[in-house]
DNA sequence: ACCGCACCCTGAGCGC
DNA sequence: TGCGCTCAGGGTGCGG
């Protein structure tokens, strides 16, 4: 689900329910591979803390604690962190969708998917993490601490330059696509916006990296970092699980241009857009278009 | 060092 | 209704 703009909006949506607030207390499902951190260490290290901030690494969110540790999430595939009040029928299973009277918007109050729920000292709506397919990652970092998964982010990717993908690029024989999804050359990048950049910029996505030249590198960034910046002002992309902390969809769906249109006419050309597999991606593109 | 693949997990949607 | 299949926005770890 959630790739850079995604993961951005949730913490700008969220951060308002987090920052300046003291945990009370810390509810979890049982312990999963989910938890990096165990749950009952994530309960004693929480509790009593104050959120100082929430920062954003690629696509995990770190919340800095008074006591300088860290707390770091990551949405996975089907991650969502919202405050308890946020109605959204994206928080609801089909089946729980069709048991709904038309036209009503439930309060989620949390259900066997909601792996974390922290509740304030000021009595604040509670923050909820779900995720249905347990692909995100929960842990909890000791003061200073230096962690293997955020340390090996390569250079975020609202701030990556062309030479930055230009390096990482010679010699290399992978797909361009998969090295635009690998998180230690560019952070952020996932399967969407990896199709729409190369789309925009021109290039097959299983060209061999190395034979993708300097202006065209400049031209795959400068296409990642506009259709980013676009998709964080429209609210991310709301194709299947994605909702913001407040119940609200994003509407870069709407602005796509291959992701998930298989068959369907390119936006430039009329030519159908081709799905093939990299990587265990779909890949989306134009034949006509993209070289 | 690099590359491809299996795997972690649950659910939706499809054809039969 | 139910079965079996494919697909899904993520990342890690393994063997060749």
């Amino acid at each position: 689900m959630p790739e850079l703009p995604e993961v951005e909006v949730t913490r700008r949506r969220i951060a308002p329910a987090l920052v300046g607030r003291t945990i009370a207390s810390v509810r979890t499902t049982p312990d999963s591979y989910f938890f990096i951190t165990r749950p009952t260490d994530l309960r004693r290290r929480l509790r009593d803390r104050t959120v100082l901030k929430l920062d954003r690494r690629g696509k995990y969110l770190v919340a800095t604690l008074d006591d300088g540790s860290r707390l770091a999430l990551h949405l996975g595939m089907t991650g969502q962190l919202f405050a308890s009040g946020a109605t959204s029928v994206r928080l609801l299973s089909a089946s729980a969708r069709a048991a709904l009277a038309p036209e009503t918007q439930p309060t989620f109050r949390g259900d066997s998917h909601t792996h974390l729920v922290l509740r304030f000292r000021d009595g604040a709506p509670d923050v909820l993490f779900r995720d249905v397919r347990k692909f995100g990652k929960v842990l909890w970092l000791p003061a200073g601490a230096r962690n293997p998964r955020l340390d090996r982010l390569g250079v975020d990717a609202l701030r990556a330059t062309g030479q930055d993908l230009f390096a990482a690029t010679r010699k290399r024989r992978v797909a361009i696509k998969n090295l635009l999804l690998d998180q230690a050359v560019i952070a952020g990048v996932g399967n969407i916006y990896a199709d729409e950049a190369l789309f925009r910029a021109g290039v097959r996505p299983g060209r061999a990296a190395g034979r993708v030249t300097r202006r065209e590198c400049e031209a795959i960034v400068r296409e990642l970092r506009s259709v980013l910046r676009r998709s964080i002002a429209t609210g991310g992309s709301s194709i299947s699980d994605y909702v913001a902390p407040d119940g609200r969809d994003g509407r870069y769906q709407d602005e796509r241009r291959v992701y998930a249109r298989r068959g369907e006419p390119c936006r430039s050309c009329r030519t159908p857009i081709k799905r093939i597999t990299l990587g265990q991606r779909g890949t989306h593109y134009c034949p006509a278009c993209q070289r």
